[in-house]
DNA sequence: TGCCAGGCCCTCTTTAGGGCCTT
């Protein structure tokens, strides 16, 4: 892959939409460097409302363990440290980084990283896949996983994971020396059927 | 007042609708 580092992200949250009043309870991150991760970041965030018994159920996360946890804005300023200018990689971004912006928003910062998102790509690449769901894509590449789910960090790992197979596959599938960030990009934004021209294509 | 996501992507398409993906 690339000798650029990329910082994969994702968030477990009260709910899908920040624009509703939904808030931030943990972050995982993990920067990847040369195919490899290489440092990690996790932390629960208490977002000072009530989690729904479904969010409880789903990410595992409850009440009692937020009433311990931090304020989202102590996490959010350490967070901004971790990422620093990194370009930012998660599955389905666009629900990440409206929550990071958001959250942002709220202690008077504004994200200046780029985002790629892993799920847009691998539509394109892996269109034989039974869905693009993270947890169907990590089985059907067989990637390394703890079988931990719908918790932030073991989240950003795997979306590292399928981040850095999706480069390895390019470079083997359309004898690539690099995949830079900015291919990934272009890839996420193109026609479907005109991604095997463009990779085939590009220098 | 009451309701409440939003962006991508396919198709029975573009004067639209619905599934996918994230929590």
């Amino acid at each position: 892959m690339g000798n650029y580092t990329v910082a994969v992200i994702d968030f477990e949250t009260t709910g899908l939409s920040p624009q509703c009043g939904d808030r931030t309870i943990e972050v995982g991150a993990v920067l990847v460097t040369h195919n490899q991760i290489v440092d990690r970041f996790q932390s629960l965030m208490n977002p000072k409302m009530t989690l729904s018994s479904f969010i409880e159920d789903y990410t595992g996360i409850t009440n009692s363990m937020l009433t311990k946890a931090p304020d989202i804005s102590s996490v959010m300023k350490k967070l901004k440290s971790f990422i620093a200018k990194y370009p930012l990689v998660a599955h389905n971004a666009s629900f990440d980084a409206r929550f990071l912006d958001a959250e942002f928003k709220r202690i008077n910062q504004i994200r200046t990283n780029e985002f790629a998102c892993s799920m847009l790509i691998a539509r394109r690449l892996y269109q034989d896949a039974p869905n693009h769901k993270l947890e169907t894509l990590v089985r059907y590449k067989r990637l390394t996983t703890d079988g931990v789910h719908h918790r932030a960090l073991a989240d950003a790992e795997m979306a590292a994971h399928l981040w850095i197979r999706m480069i390895a596959d390019i470079k083997r599938d359309y004898s690539q020396s690099t995949v830079p960030f900015r291919v990934m990009q272009q890839l996420a934004m193109m026609q479907k059927k005109k991604v095997q021209d463009y990779l085939t294509t590009t220098p």
